[in-house]
DNA sequence: GCAATATAATTGAGTACTCAAGTATATGTC
DNA sequence: GACATATACTTGAGTACTCAATTATATTGC
């Protein structure tokens, strides 16, 4: 019997889920990236012209501003990730995905998926569409 | 149209959420402690004589152990949390509930339910008994 | 045009954790 | 009992972030 609200349960589990599931990502390490870096990737490559604001890159991954600039720093040495300025707004800078970043996301994929799966079974999504949702909305 | 499965997706926005969560339960700073600690003082606080191992701690939080030593210390110095051995094993330590822990538990509780309920009302939660099946399993 | 306010990005410093190594103890097998 | 292996906890060092402050630029309202 809890004393505690099903909401704030949930927001527990969700704290721990997510230790264990970013434990179980390290293992991307071999294809030198983490998966914060693969998030950033997958987010580029998705992207309409393989090219983000970093702002909207910290808004999509729950970064800050900072520590998108932290990670996109190292990214760009390895060459996974460009810079771009904006024409119209002298504030902004694109990141964007290189293609030695496509090919690195590209390497990545499976071996990511095939951990997700690991870790969530897709037969046990089937039910799961509005979890989904619901941290998609968060 | 997604490029990768679903589960990884879901993965991606757990870890999202979960940033974001965390910076919300920011707020319960006012009483003095953290979202980790806050979930600490109710592990505690449910268990069945106000105790835990440890390594329990360190296994329902998702923490290593050491992230676990390091989290109790300072609540051990300001005295929410105490310390008792183990007849039986040397080796274990387990963390106490100590009555200012029950208290502040006490005072947080609320705001904690409040913020939880904010970034998930009740009625969303309507079909999440497996999303918090799911979560917890990890 | 100007001032107040907002936005985008970066940097310095701090925080909350993990990993690896180490110590002490328990368990299982011979 | 001896030894190999496993478990629990702590500590040193490193990692990945956040917050706060700053700089530059854009937007809004007068």
């Amino acid at each position: 019997m809890s004393t505690i609200d099903q909401s704030l349960i949930l927001l527990i589990n969700l704290s721990k889920a997510q230790a264990v599931v970013s434990r179980r990502f390290d293992k991307l390490n071999i294809y030198g990236i983490g998966f914060t870096e693969f998030i950033i990737l997958y987010l580029l490559h998705e992207s309409a012209e393989g090219k983000l604001r970093r702002i909207d890159l910290a808004e999509s991954t729950g970064l800050t501003a900072s520590g998108v600039t932290r990670l996109l720093l190292p990214m760009e040495k390895t060459g996974l990730v460009g810079r771009e300025a904006d024409k119209r707004d002298a504030r902004v800078s694109y990141a964007t995905l290189t293609d030695a970043g496509k090919q690195i996301f590209s390497n990545t994929k499976n071996a990511a998926e095939n951990l997700a799966a690991e870790i969530l079974p897709p037969d046990k999504l089937k039910k799961a569409d509005q979890l989904i949702g619901l941290l998609a909305g968060l």
